[in-house]
DNA sequence: AGCAAAATTTGAATCGATCCAACAAAGATG
DNA sequence: CATCTTTGTTGGATCGATTCAAATTTTGCT
């Protein structure tokens, strides 16, 4: 059931074979990284002697060091690890990022902790070139810690109003109009909006005077192109609830709570995520709305999931795999230049999203 | 749009700093890696030099080498990087490598390649302090390499005949036992069996032969499994179609129409993994059969997506995360044991098995 | 003040490779 | 035969930190 391997003798390095090969360890080291340049009796003793002496090639660890690339690429997140692996979101973010990795070989590592201050330490220690930040929740947090790294790193999603980070993501503004616009379209007029965190730490409903001094960008972004696409259609905007979520199944069903709790309830639901939107649709159904009969919903994001649920979910979609792809190629090729770019989106019409119900 | 970051002046280093402050490098790495042991006056003034000359703190790169510890665990395939996020399996078992990496702080870095000769170099240069192995298809080839490498390293999922490798997967024979009795028991008598490879670049219809010299370990004992419980219910196994795809959604699909092509149709689907079980409820669905009332399906691996699908699909359930975390805890604690671990699995009813067709 | 014990600081050694200028040997050329 | 190439090899310097035994300074106590 159990034997050991190995005795714990110390490993042989590059240098031990060289004098067993009666070479140098210049000419050792050539043998294994440009054998080319090497004569071929010499190339065969010295493999010869490191296969004698289980060399198991030149360590990592050292080329390192000497070289200073490591060749990977950290990700980073204040979520925890498995952030990475369930998020829809940044599942489909992960996709794009590990095709422009595998694309030029590149490694990478998931960077992420528990609590802040491990999180520091990891960020201190990752071995890597460089890092794509999610900002999700504390954004500033995360590129305040990174920037001490002093190495090139671009904040992702929401993006960061910091003019001196390189960042990539979509344009909120112009998609929330176009959610917007597409209910107001429809016929609809009573609305409420599930959004995304203004700010750390706080959830629940929001007053007007809290949207205008929204500390995460991108949360606001949205909700101002919400807003200026219903005035348009007059629309009382400072009538429309809008309640705040952590974008997770509690704080969201907490919140539809609260909107149907009032007497005049909306007819269509601008969820700021695919993953509230599909949460608000479940819900609805359970509680004998349909979709879009009763209640039209419409999401952000545009994750893989959206076309399959039930109904499939009318969105705004992001090319969040050609973010990630880009993400990475900033780090990959990185040159110094602050890097900002702003994606386009697309309104995506499925089948969460109908006309508002006669009686209303 | 774009501004130039910093000039490209040589990045200071601990001796700078040491050299500024006018301390030893002793000293001034004291200040960092174990700051209580410096006395006040000199810890200030050393953290001020480093403040005044823009220093990033201790490069990792330089730890390594002399720690030789990367706190990091690298996890390989022979897929492609996104196989990590897109798979539910591997997604599950992520999750689970995720929460022991998180726990003690450790890093995680994903290994692979698109082609072999990539890969052999991504495994001999990544920076981890050991492996983890997704053995799906050519596990040996994975294995073989990584061994090379010198370093603690553990074989996942279909496990590995060979005794000399650690690895951590469950008991094959007796939940595929388990699946098979359960249909069996409900009554069914006509079986098709939708496998895993046998073998690398292989995929079609088995015959009873073939599947003597399976070359997977893992595909094979769930089919011996299968043929135990069946034969105690006096089915002929020999007469049960085999149909090997690669767990994808295209060879799935081909597999059910070679099985549905036959004139007497299987009552009941032995699915060697939750994915293929779930192409098949929606083919089947598609082409007008009910399940289970014209046909039972069983999975095989217990992913989260199996108890959300329409119906929701009986399988056997692995402790997919628990593996997960014993194998990044046999990592992190490697003590130079081969270590072979087989966990138990649990047969999950849901709605996808019942009773076979009357008129059947 | 005198001296031992405790607390700090020093500086050389080490981790494991790669790089490169200098050198040596063999071959080509006049 | 002397000189110039070409090809292959050498060994010191370097990457950026940590470690530890020895040296030095402080502190505590009589």
């Amino acid at each position: 059931m159990a034997s050991s391997t190995e005795g714990n003798t110390r490993p042989v390095r590059l240098a031990d074979i060289a004098k067993a090969a009666g070479v140098s360890h210049g000419t050792a080291s050539n043998v294994f990284s440009r054998p080319e340049i090497v004569r071929e009796e010499v190339r065969e003793r010295v493999k010869a002697a490191a296969e004698a002496m289980g060399y198991a090639g030149p360590d990592p660890k050292g080329r390192l060091l000497r070289a200073g690339k490591v060749n990977a690429i950290g990700v980073a997140t204040t979520e925890p690890l498995s952030y990475f692996f369930e998020d829809p979101f940044a599942r489909a973010m992960m996709a794009g990022i590990s095709e422009a990795c595998d694309a030029t070989g590149a490694g990478i590592a998931l960077v992420s902790a528990g609590n802040q201050e491990k999180l520091a330490w990891n960020i201190q220690s990752a071995l890597v070139d460089g890092f794509i930040l999610f900002c999700i929740e504390g954004g500033s947090r995360l590129v305040e810690l990174t920037r001490e790294r002093k190495l090139p790193f671009v904040a992702l999603e929401l993006g960061f109003d910091d003019d001196t980070v390189s960042a990539i993501g979509v344009d909120n503004v112009a998609g929330a109009r176009l959610a917007a616009h597409h209910l107001a379209e429809l016929g609809h007029r009573r609305f409420a909006v599930l959004s995304l965190p203004f700010a750390d730490d706080r959830t629940g409903p929001v007053s007007p005077e809290q949207v205008r001094t929204a500390v995460y960008p991108g949360t606001r972004d949205r909700l101002v192109g919400y807003f200026e696409a219903l005035s348009r259609f007059g629309v009382d905007t400072a009538g429309i609830p809008v309640y705040e979520t952590e974008n997770d199944e509690a704080s969201t069903r907490a919140g539809l709570e609260a909107i149907f709790a009032g007497g005049e309830p909306p007819t269509a639901i601008l969820a700021m995520s695919d993953r509230m939107a599909m949460i608000a649709i479940e819900w609805l159904t359970a509680r004998g709305l349909a979709v879009p009969g009763d209640v039209s919903v419409i999401g952000f994001d545009g994750v893989p999931e959206a076309a399959l649920c039930d109904p499939p979910l009318t969105t705004i979609a992001q090319p969040i795999a050609e973010i990630g792809r880009r993400a990475a190629r900033t780090i990959l090729d990185f040159d110094g230049m602050v890097r900002r770019e702003r994606l386009g989106v697309e309104l995506v019409v499925r089948a969460s999203s109908g006309p508002p119900p006669k009686t209303a």
